[in-house]
DNA sequence: CAACATGTTGACCAGTTGGTCAGAATTTGA
DNA sequence: TCAAATTCTGACCAACTGGTCAACATGTTG
């Protein structure tokens, strides 16, 4: 929804910038909604440039094929995705660390549906686009929490859980409040999601993913 | 996977009714391969008839429309969905009810992965088909667990907490194991889940569900 | 056997697919 | 002002889409 951008000054070799990307951003943002409901291979380059109102041919002009729009439009989506990776390091509390996660993720789903239920079409595909993210970045990261978690295991500030199982939960129970929205909307009899569904859902997430890992007290959530 | 079949005696007019079920499953479990791979609109019914080794023409004598497999397979999946549902009533041991709960769930992510797949396809598009599923059987099954867990937390055996949101977490947390398996593995860093990970997430769901809804002690699995 | 229902199939169809391309329109920098 | 770079687009293409159909094959039953 970010479209509108204009960069008066155009430089000589820089010149243009603005009419380019308002439009492959015009294009990105048409091709969220359709890889988003269709799929992969259900979308249609077609459908996408009726949506960003160009003609098809211009739409191959920025992007040669539709897998290069996939592309494009995979790493806009995962770099929220890594910000909200970082965070959590040992010197945390694990119930502040977690909490704040926990929120900053129903967040993401709340604000960036679309983006959810592609990565959820992509896992679902079975990575063919993400293979590599998934083995080395992914994996590290989760090496990582791991070992934070046993630290904080060690020294008695929670429970030896395995950290993997533990973020796989995470993910799916808040990213299911993006990917399921209707499932959702159905069971909660409501028309919309609001402010305090998505409350709600963070807050017994929170409190079964604390309890469950056996973290007492209060918390107050991390914003970062 | 169930293909094989025979009925020797054919009846008069029930007769050929092996020929006729024989390739429908073939069919359905072709198309459950595709459809929970492509999604909807990204399978085609050639696909579906390689898979099967029949002539796409032939698919066709058995299902007018791809929408048509769609729809019966949507059937055959939605069957162990609504058994699972059954069970969890009232006199039950909240404990037991929501570990045995989570436990079937857990077991039918490993047995039918591809039909969870085609579930989660069917809810990130909007549930076209199983709109209705969820504005009436659902919604209603959620309503009646709702009163069911306030009966359970006005006896103390739990804390109060939204039935709805709970459910939405364990479906979440189950299926993730199936619909996103690729990422699963990745992070556990496993060529194939085995029985033991499966355990290893039931065991920690149901912790976290159980300790997050204030319930303690031993249960035993409710095997229904 | 004859008749009749059931099952099988290649040929075919109009519409759509992702993608190309030549040329026209425009913006640009000097 | 003007030439070069960039942007735009309709026409076009071979491959594929979901689906039809007439002809044929294979039982099945009396």
């Amino acid at each position: 929804m970010a479209e509108k951008r204009q960069i008066r000054k155009s430089a000589h070799r820089t010149g243009n910038r603005s009419v380019r990307m308002r439009n492959t951003l015009k294009i990105l943002s048409a091709a969220e909604k359709v890889f988003a409901e269709k799929g992969f291979d259900g979308a249609t380059t077609q459908q996408i440039a009726d949506i960003a109102k160009l003609p098809k041919s211009n739409v191959h002009y920025y992007f040669k094929t539709k897998r290069d729009i996939y592309l494009a439009l995979m790493q806009s989506i995962m770099a929220p995705w890594l910000e909200s990776f970082q965070a959590i390091s040992v010197d945390d509390d694990p119930g502040d660390a977690l909490a704040g996660y926990v929120k900053r993720k129903v967040m993401l789903s709340r604000e960036r549906p679309l983006a959810s239920r592609i990565f959820a079409n992509e896992m679902i595909r079975g990575a063919p686009v993400l293979s590599d993210f998934l083995r080395n970045e992914l994996r590290k990261w989760v090496e990582e929490k791991t070992q934070i978690v046993k630290q904080w295991s060690e020294k008695g500030k929670m429970d030896d859980v395995s950290a993997a199982h533990l973020f796989i939960i995470i993910w799916a129970a808040t990213q299911t409040y993006a990917d399921f929205e209707v499932q959702i909307k159905s069971v909660l009899g409501r028309q919309n999601l609001e402010t305090d569904d998505y409350d709600a859902a963070a807050e017994l997430i929170t409190r079964m993913v604390l309890r469950g890992c056996g973290i007492h007290g209060d918390h107050k959530v991390n914003q970062t």
